[in-house]
DNA sequence: CTGAAAGCGCTTACAG
DNA sequence: CTGAAAGCGCTTACAG
């Protein structure tokens, strides 16, 4: 029952600084109307007392909570850890604490959706890697809440992300230059997200690459999967069982881990990468480095970081200070390892 | 400026079922003293009227706060970020909040125990991955919270974590019956994290195996290196450098991740695994399945389930109920894949 | 079993 | 520029 472990008040600090309760209140707050002198010896006593303000009575009393909600699907993806890693890193430096909902399901979101907004447990959301419906956008405009969007776009929230029909164009531009002109595609969705738009730019890009060179897309060479190297395996063996006489000489993963499956069950087939055929992802996930994986990269912990700042620059609107925060699209580059070269046929012409 | 968006407060069910706002607290809260009747009539009212308590107000009063710190290293590892999932999904199951604070450097650390205890934001903090330093306990004890230790052991804390010890064993002996003598072994070691003494459980294994078999260990077999991939590849090929003419038949690596790295050195140098070098790790990432690599398995997210029960149970001793949670020791267990085998010898003996 | 009252630590009109 | 006072939504002695 030790419950207040001398860890004390502002009052105290009013006190001892022999102001009262309403002037220390503002000093701390760097509200109008306190003077340089009064805000300075305030600041140094609460600084000499190690003073912490309560966040449950600032939130009690009408303030901010300090606190923003990180929504997020499937945590222990790399993807979503490496940006959950870079929010909390510039997060807790603004002294930001962080409450994590883990949404996997649609199950999860409708529990989140209801639930968070009936009591105000924070001053801003961070919705990573999925669309906001319409019901749940209006439940989130009724808190009041600053939102973002990280790992994607979503309504008209702030966003940070990469550009998908970019990365993928870097991609199969990159096979295209080659020399390749066969090239399968392993797309990924994930079943418990529907509706994810943004993944379709990469699928558009293939289209449109493929098109400049004059070629006309081969469905069969195409495979729609749920999200897990497992499955890309899978459908990188029916790709190769469809088309037994003309197999593609390049595969274009929608991430490295589908470039992964594919990878495994080139080899089980006894065909060579890249010589036999050539394998790109996108991501640049730690694993990619280890296999020579050649791919796209993207950093999922700058995007956190940026999605922080974006938190931080709409609560500073909201405190009457700095300008509304804009989107930003991150960057992603092509980097050549040693998954992808040249078709056969355009090196026996060398 | 449209603050409260409808929620309403605890004294509206009170009006609503008419009672006083004591006997609602006290309905809700299944304390002693309101008659059965009484106690449904409320509960139905605040049912009905989609009540949901204000956390902040509760924490104020003196209650508790329904929040959970949990405090941990890398979240964007897969050990890390599946203890998490576990973690958030019973959690959240028991109406509990999450509150992460990661902790990568000593200076993290110092940052969370200095600050967290400051004002009491949560009930509970779990501890993840890393011992918690005596003067850290010191500080959590002044808070008062209870506190969980998950992946390894910390302190007298309740915990959670596998046998390391037995973990090894399961991975060398599996190499020893195989007919392997000559093992390498690369260990993992967090340079951000030291002092965590769980993991030199798998070496000590590694020792025992070994000279159960009457031989001795050879040190130029074994490397200890930082966490990652890529260092467990340059340390695979240091160990081929230090004995060119008798290499080692196989290789024990502390985690699966290692194991890959050492894999990938295998490969460049021209050797066949498993028909020239056994590998097997410790995990089962995801990724093993993926590359057929022989491991031990452990359940990251069966843990991060358990810690969350043992810190609910803990909840409610404190509250009055239940009795202290004991810790628990999570199974592993040997899987064979396709990365182990005989050694040659054995082979031809055949 | 039930209720009136004080208090948790702040912020914010409202008056100087 | 500064302060006394009310109130945020609860819990918990203290009295019935």
């Amino acid at each position: 029952m030790t419950e207040r472990s001398g860890s004390l008040s502002l009052s105290d600090v009013a006190r001892e600084a022999g102001v009262s309760l309403t002037t220390a209140s503002r000093a701390l707050n760097d509200s109008y109307g306190v003077s340089a002198s009064t805000k300075a010896k305030v600041l140094a006593t609460a600084q000499r007392l190690d003073y912490v303000v309560s966040p449950d009575a600032v939130r009690l009393a009408g303030g901010r909570t300090r606190r923003v909600a990180l929504v997020v699907p499937h945590i222990e993806r790399w993807f979503f850890g490496d940006i959950v890693n870079g929010l909390t890193a510039v997060l807790s430096s603004a002294d930001l604490d962080l409450l994590l909902y883990q949404v996997d399901s649609a199950a999860d979101r409708l529990d989140f959706f209801t639930r968070l907004p009936a009591r105000r447990k924070v001053d801003a959301v961070v919705v990573v890697g999925f669309p906001v419906a319409p019901r749940e956008q209006e439940r989130l405009a009724l808190m009041g809440v600053d939102i973002v969007a990280a790992g994607g776009q979503s309504a008209d929230y702030p966003y940070v992300c990469i550009d998908d029909y970019q990365a993928g164009r870097q991609a199969v531009d990159h096979l295209v230059e080659l020399g390749h002109s066969r090239i399968a595609m392993i797309a990924a969705h994930d079943p418990d997200q529907p509706g994810w738009p943004a993944r379709s730019g990469r699928s558009e890009a293939y289209v449109d690459a493929i098109a400049a060179k004059g070629i006309d897309v081969d469905d069969v060479l195409v495979r729609d999967v749920d999200w897990g190297g497992l499955n890309a395996a899978s459908a990188m063996a029916s790709i190769l069982d469809a088309v037994p006489d003309n197999p593609p000489t390049a595969v274009f993963a929608h991430s490295d881990e589908l470039a992964l499956g594919a990878i495994r069950t080139l080899h089980r087939r006894g065909l060579r990468v890249p010589e036999d055929v050539s394998v790109i992802g996108i991501d640049d996930h730690p694993l990619a480095e280890l296999t020579d994986l050649t791919t796209v990269h993207q950093s999922a912990r700058e995007q956190g970081r940026i999605a922080a700042r974006l938190v931080i620059e709409a609560l500073a609107v909201r405190a009457g200070a700095g300008t509304a925060p804009g989107s930003v699209t991150a960057p992603t580059k092509l980097l050549v390892r040693s998954t992808t070269g040249a078709p056969r046929g355009a090196v026996r012409r060398g």
